[in-house]
DNA sequence: ACGACATACATGTCGTATAATCTAACGGTC
DNA sequence: GACCGTTAGATTATACGACATGTATGTCGT
């Protein structure tokens, strides 16, 4: 089998079957690892605009997460004001119940990393990583990765302060 | 950021992105990723019943894959005949014209492999995939990849005498 | 002020994923 | 030969993921 068609069937497994094992363990909360994934997002970065949100999520490469919103609001984890500046943008932040459900999500995945780094602890991680970062550098979307791990400081940029004056982080 | 969860993130980043990039490139040919993966399983192991074929394939971890197939079969790619000996097995082959796909669709996945293998020439890819496999291992599904490495033959097995005598592999 | 254009978001469609449930066919036992 | 559990596969329901399109709200040039 061909170097590059074991890595991307390897990587294929491993995503897919990470992803179920986290579902069947966030699924005492009602939550799916996506769904799980923009509560964790607006938790850690403040009040989003729907394509800010967008830009931070993994997922959702292109499109905006209208839906996967739409889900969230309807349970009451996230408060969706319009914009008062632009009424084009909306804002996005936490409920009550959203940062509480939050907050349960981390335990979650804090005992999936502590299992993921268990599996790899006798395995070449950094240079693993280096790889995979070199793969995912190739793709103008796989930066969400990079935009998180700078603190998103360049992807919240100039309207950020024309939003509606909703709760800062 | 946590080791674990850049790892976590950077692999469901590559999937995405690499999917969509596949699908752009299969769109010509008018398949989905998961359509050719099927279409190349079926080539390369010859004929399957459907559970088989799902125990072969990367996506479908649990189910079989019935509507996948149905497509397939619906554009006259796939072949789908009850089993002579026990008429709850199917068998799945390609027709005619799903070979000439199939080989198309092998020289799209080339063109991406060696893109691939570009990307990661400089890097430590046998660590990666050291990592990677201990990582996909631990999951009782993440062995389609080992089973196609092993070209499959623990997993056609018993009953496999007693198909349809349609035209082995 | 007005119109062309751009942007943010919503919506509709298609094709997966996953789980749960159903049907049909087999294998064995009595 | 009629039940019983098992297995293959189909079907259904919910949620994503990608794409295309629609709608409302901005901005800019004139």
């Amino acid at each position: 089998m061909r170097i590059a068609e074991e890595l991307r069937y390897l990587i294929l497994a491993i995503q897919r079957e990470g992803n179920r094992l986290l579902a069947e363990q966030l699924r005492p909360l009602g939550v799916t690892p996506s769904q799980a994934e923009v509560l964790r997002v607006l938790s850690g970065y403040g009040p989003l605009a729907l394509t800010e949100l967008g830009d931070l999520l993994v997922c959702e490469t292109g499109n905006s997460p209208s839906r996967l919103v739409d889900r969230l609001v309807a349970r009451g984890l996230i408060q969706r004001e319009v914009g008062l500046a632009d009424r084009r943008y909306i804002t996005l932040c936490l409920t009550k119940e959203g940062k509480l459900l939050s907050r349960q999500i981390a335990k979650v995945e804090d005992r999936l990393y502590a299992t993921i780094e268990g599996l790899v602890a006798a395995q070449p991680v950094a240079e693993t990583l280096s790889t995979l970062r070199a793969l995912a550098g190739a793709f103008p979307a796989g930066q969400a990765v990079a935009n998180r791990r700078s603190r998103s400081e360049n992807v919240l940029n100039n309207h950020r302060a024309q939003l509606a004056p909703s709760t800062p982080t």
